[in-house]
DNA sequence: TACAAATTGTGTAAATTTAACACGATTATT
DNA sequence: AATAATCGTGTTAAATTTACACAATTTGTA
């Protein structure tokens, strides 16, 4: 079974980092751990790599017993390495971020797990070095949706342009122009005009989008500056 | 010892896709395996992470057991993680890109890992999945290289902007317009003039330049667009 | 019923940046 | 002194970004 004898096997855990989006504020999926270690306090979703699992099998069971979506849209961050990291044992952890649409996932699934939905900017203290995965990881959220169209990962199939901007101004928790906004996203032709309109509003309703998902397949790697460093 | 008992402890390994500029063309220093598995074949530099060992400490290890050099620039890439990637037994592959100055390097270092210099472009066959590490890291530094001041770290001290075009365009595998390319860069402000001109040419004398550390710190994070979609 | 308040869609003009070029200067060689 | 190669800088039109204004829609209320 072990042919490089001389080596060192280790454990490896993977810990995924959920965001979801409320429609004002951006979301953490927290565990509050009923078991060992560190039981009653608040960390991420995580757990072990099989000894017969492709790592991308595991990351999608983790998300899966969590959430109960498959096809989730994910993203490796890091993997933290330091030898004390974990006070149990030595485990090396496979950090990722993960995007759902808060509204679609199955609620059993995430209470089974004894996970909330947490506010990003009022979140508890976490255990290990996860209040370290949760920095990184909101780095690398900020970088990406800057970039490439994976804000929409967070949204329901049918969304305004205002509901985006609402998205992109709690990513960057700074706020945007709406006029140059709105032409910034629409120059992209990444959205598709449903004909419908928001119902749930007071005031002017908004005209309902929907991703071209071709287009966004097929544009996902060029680079959209949705974000400029100016308007950060 | 093992205090979580049920779960499977894994082999860990790093490769690192190691990339040179000679002036010319992109390279990879390659190791041409005297060792087994797959003895004779050739591989990307890599080594097992050690029990008690953090894991930055392991990626600088290994990378100067090859090159001689500490403060090596590094990225983490992947982890790659198919259970069969590697026959002889299961191992991670926690992978990763750093760029070095080729001249800079110890070459009794790399002559002692057996390794060489091979032009990106006409490399050999890989053992594993290397070659998919390798494709990879290269697309992983054209998108770093198009927003972020990464590619001195390929190049010496002093350098000439007509050097790093053509370093640009050995990364983007595609010619760029010096002059637009030359203004790009100045108005980076990243680049100091030493005052010196370039002696090994047989035209007209370049200016040498070089990197403006503190700025360079400063800016890394913010977008310079070096390389536009367009350019490319 | 008309008006106020909030929000949405579209428009405009100046400033900046990019793209696509031209030209003169420098250096070793002939 | 002419030539060939390369380097630094300049120019201009097009495109994009920025910083605004204004009219339209919807609900609640005077």
């Amino acid at each position: 079974m072990n042919k490089y004898p001389h080596s060192t096997r280790i454990l490896v855990a993977l810990d995924c980092i959920v965001f979801g989006f409320d429609g004002e504020d951006l979301k953490l999926l927290l565990v509050k751990r009923n078991f060992e270690p560190e039981q009653g306090k608040w960390s991420l979703m995580g757990g072990f790599l099989e000894q017969n699992e492709d790592l991308e099998v595991a990351t999608n069971r983790i998300l899966y017993d969590l959430t109960g979506l498959k096809d989730i849209y994910f993203e490796e961050i890091k993997t933290f390495g330091k030898v004390d990291r974990d006070p149990v044992e030595r485990t090396l952890s496979i950090c990722f971020f993960a995007l759902i649409n808060i509204h679609a996932h199955n609620q059993d699934s995430a209470k089974a797990q004894n996970a909330y939905w947490i506010d990003l900017k009022n979140r508890p203290n976490l255990i290990f070095d996860h209040n370290k995965m949760v920095d990184l990881a909101l780095q690398e959220l900020q970088y990406k949706a800057a970039l490439h169209p994976i804000g929409f990962e967070l949204l329901p199939e049918k969304f305004t342009i205002p509901q985006l901007q609402k998205l992109y101004e709690a990513i960057y928790d700074s706020p945007l122009d709406r006029r140059n906004f709105s032409r910034k996203i629409l120059s992209t032709n990444l959205l598709i005009d449903t004909g419908e309109k928001n119902q749930n509003s007071t005031t002017k309703k908004a005209i309902l989008y929907q991703l071209d998902k071709e287009k966004y397949q097929s544009q996902f790697k060029a680079f959209h500056y949705f974000i400029s460093d100016s308007m950060r």
